[in-house]
DNA sequence: CTCCCGATAT
DNA sequence: ATATCAGGAG
């Protein structure tokens, strides 16, 4: 358990990436469409191996009939499938909102919890949507949103420990953390997110064109 | 670790 | 044909 403390060095990269990320990227945002925090919930909870863009083709026609826990918790899971059925995975994410929406319903008094603990209660939440959530509808930034793409990212400018953890959403977030102001966190994922649609993406990322091949180590690993 | 799973890019 | 997409549960 060698938790040592991130070298300067790599202290100063993180510093100089999340300038640069925040002039390229000076609007970036959640691109999950919502208007509310269960809205929120449901489209992430959705967005597991899905792109953005196909989940905000779902939503609307899903928060119309069901806008609200109560509503939600009334549907069967074949209607929820039917209107989710094209982000993939449909039958477990149609059991998932259900089910969340039936336990906020019955054990939050109709709201979506703002603690970590009562996030992770529910189906179909572990850590990425919890911190979501938590950062995107109620402002808190307790963790960083880990996902494939600040994974992938985070790996590339040599922002973890070991290589291995490219996979180990929660050590990438330890990875992470001390490395960044913790008032940016939710900044930091949506920074990450934008630069790794664009331009870092994981098939033909564009390093020609990417402003911070300085601090990444892909540049290497193209070079074939 | 496997399984869930449709849509799109390459 | 294969990889990938704001993952999570068993």
């Amino acid at each position: 358990m060698a938790d040592r403390k991130p070298t300067k060095a790599t202290q100063e990269r993180a510093q100089r990436i999340y300038t640069k990320l925040e002039k390229l990227y000076p609007d970036a945002h959640c691109a999950l469409n919502h208007r509310n925090a269960f809205e929120l919930l449901v489209a992430t909870i959705l967005s597991a191996q899905c792109t953005d863009e196909r989940v905000n083709m779902v939503t609307p026609a899903l928060f119309k009939k069901y806008p609200t826990p109560q509503k939600m918790a009334k549907a069967t899971q074949e209607q929820l499938e039917e209107l989710i059925r094209t982000t993939g995975f449909y039958r477990n994410k149609a059991k998932n909102i259900l089910g969340a929406a039936t336990r906020i319903v019955e054990k939050f008094d109709g709201k979506v919890p703002d603690n970590m603990d009562d996030l992770l209660s529910l189906p179909g939440v572990a850590r990425k949507t919890a911190n979501v959530v938590l950062g995107n509808a109620f402002g808190i930034n307790v963790g960083v949103v880990v996902d494939t793409h600040v994974g992938r990212l985070a790996w590339r400018m040599g922002l973890l420990r070991n290589a291995r953890d490219t996979k180990d959403a929660v050590k990438i977030e330890k990875d992470l953390m001390p490395l960044f102001e913790q008032e940016n966190w939710t900044m930091l994922s949506h920074l990450l997110i934008s630069h790794g649609r664009g331009v870092c993406n994981a098939r033909k990322p564009d390093c020609e064109n990417c402003q911070l091949v300085d601090d990444c180590k892909q540049k290497d690993v193209k070079k074939k």
